[in-house]
DNA sequence: ATGAAAGCGCTAACAT
DNA sequence: ATGTTAGCGCTTTCAT
């Protein structure tokens, strides 16, 4: 006798039918009778039927699964991401596979290959390098609609065409920056870490805010990568700049981290010795004290929005690429005071 | 012209071998002579041949893939384990395939069953919780190894026959309160959540430091479930005792949050007007000013040791089932201190 | 509206 | 040691 799996053959036998009519009820073909629907139905679920989804893939079918190609997801923004978007897919039926490319841009271009050799019907893409070569390479061979997550690509070229969902770090950024201003601050320290779009665009963000009011360029933007290691250095070289920053901005969780470290081991205090604004809401941002200002953005609706657009596209193939902006908010907190003057050191 | 992804009939054609010949070199095979060895190679490496795995999977193969489900990856504890395993089981050819259950054992139970619909070679499992009919029935329906993540099953029984990786949290906790008793704390509120594994030896850990002493049951324990809202309730609830602690424990980083929460609520200062004392270390207990003492232990270690353990017994289906212990380090740190008589309310 | 039959790419049993 | 062939469970013509 055997126990093994029961498969569409094993359905059609035991409602008296062929083979194909159990298929095509399955699949929701227009040509089946009420009676036919019912009695392959009721075997169905008699027998305990679930579809093979290797012999589906096989025929070049749906897998029911979208990829998300991400750098680390013990980075708790991209953990709560990968939430929404596995949130907006279970939904639809869809499961979510995920792999974690250790911020590696090669390990990602080996990741998209591995999801292409699994036939996932469609990639959600939080790359951790936006001009990689191989990752470029690599996505020319998927065929199956890409969704980019707060990411540009140098060259989306014909062949990609990738919906996307952006954040506005810009106005953002701006705010931020308008707001240590408007508390007396000229001198501002930037630390910016990554080669990602958010990047340039807080860049862009502390220029425009200081363009605004007309005022002379009293900001300094310390680039390197995105780890808290550069968060400590930048810190450590803003401050024993001979025009000290009276306040700083860190541009991410990471970031912001390495900053604190800084800030301790010379004994500063936040809020009053110095300001201090973060990027994206963590658990240190709200329970340190003073609790730190912070620009926020809703990351599980990030995650559910890029899920929407991929499940769109897969849907309907022939929907173009669409691109969606949301918006960030900068969250003013006791971190941020009025200048003093000379900071102690 | 068919731009079809090349197959092994491809490779046959190309290098002029039969079918089968070219399945065993790519099988490793012992019967190929080191010319068809070498000209299948070839061919494959020219066409640019890659197996289909859905094929494969068809006919009962490997899919050389690996299912974790787990409760709520945004946890910083379980995405560090996650990436543990995932990194030993790269390392291996495998992949991970990750979904989440938002801490709810009716979406676990349905995960599982999805895992083995996917033909995983293997489940990683770190359940919600121990007990749930659904899934120990969902689990009876794998036959695949399984091996569990820091968690015990009520029955594992003789079918599942899991392996497990276990961490000693009854010693790290002795530990931490052996240490607190050191100061001369004598009442000590414990915030402990879950119904797993290591809310019972978290329990112990404290019952067996006083005992070693034969301390007078001096402790109170509070718990619920594994979240801020009861860590902040649990914490309110012991300050408002009659004989208030001099101490606190938390059983977990969000519990740690929510009685973190409380504390600033009231006014408190840890370190002066109350010791504190956390499990797993997150930004939180290392960044907070005075940092926290902690119970410690290796996740990115834990993941990786359970993806080893499940290698074995993929790659062995004779291996039993093993239980590995992990250690736990007690590590002290300001938020310990001194007792000192009645803390300001 | 329904059933029979041909593959999808691969492995394994069988033949040589 | 190598080639031939029969399926794995499904979808999809193609008949009827």
């Amino acid at each position: 006798m055997p126990q093994a799996r029961p498969g569409l053959k094993d359905v059609a036998k035991r409602a008296g039918v062929g083979i194909s009519s159990v298929s095509r009820v399955l699949s929701g073909h227009p040509d089946v009778s009420a009676g036919m629907r019912d009695r392959v139905m009721a075997a169905v679920t008699e027998i305990g039927y679930r579809p093979d989804i290797f012999a589906r893939g096989l025929r070049g079918g749906p897998t029911m699964s979208v990829g998300l190609v991400i750098g680390d997801i013990s980075n708790p923004l991209l953990s709560e991401i990968s939430l929404g978007a596995e949130d907006a897919l279970r939904r639809a039926g869809y499961s979510l596979l995920f792999v974690n490319s250790m911020n590696d841009p090669a390990l990602e271009a080996q990741n998209i290959l591995l999801f292409r050799d699994r036939h996932v019907d469609g990639l959600l893409l939080s790359l951790s390098a936006e001009d990689d070569a191989d990752v470029l390479t690599a996505l020319q061979t998927i065929e199956a609609p890409l969704v980019l997550i707060d990411r540009e690509l140098d060259d989306p070229g014909e062949i990609l065409r990738p919906s996307a969902v952006l954040c506005d770090h810009r106005g953002g950024m701006r705010a931020a920056i308008s707001h240590l201003l408007d508390l007396g601050h000229r001198r501002i320290g930037c630390i910016l870490g990554g080669h990602a779009r958010f990047a340039r665009m807080r860049r862009r963000g502390v220029e425009e805010a200081y363009a605004e009011r007309g005022l002379p360029t009293g900001y300094s933007i310390v680039q390197g990568p995105l780890d808290a290691a550069h968060g400590q250095a930048a810190t450590s070289r803003l401050l024993d700049m001979r025009e000290q920053p009276t306040a700083l901005v860190a541009g991410g969780n990471q970031l912001l981290k390495g900053c604190l470290r800084e800030l301790r081991l010379r004994g500063l205090a936040v809020g009053t010795d110095l300001s201090l604004v973060s990027c994206d809401e963590t658990d240190l941002t709200e329970m340190l004290d003073p609790p730190i200002a912070v620009v926020r953005r809703d990351t599980h609706q990030l995650g559910r929005t890029a899920a929407e657009l991929l499940l769109r596209r897969i849907q309907d193939p022939d929907e173009g690429p669409v691109t969606s902006v949301q918006p960030t908010v900068f969250v003013p907190r006791p971190s941020c005071g009025p200048v003093r003057e000379a900071a102690a050191t």
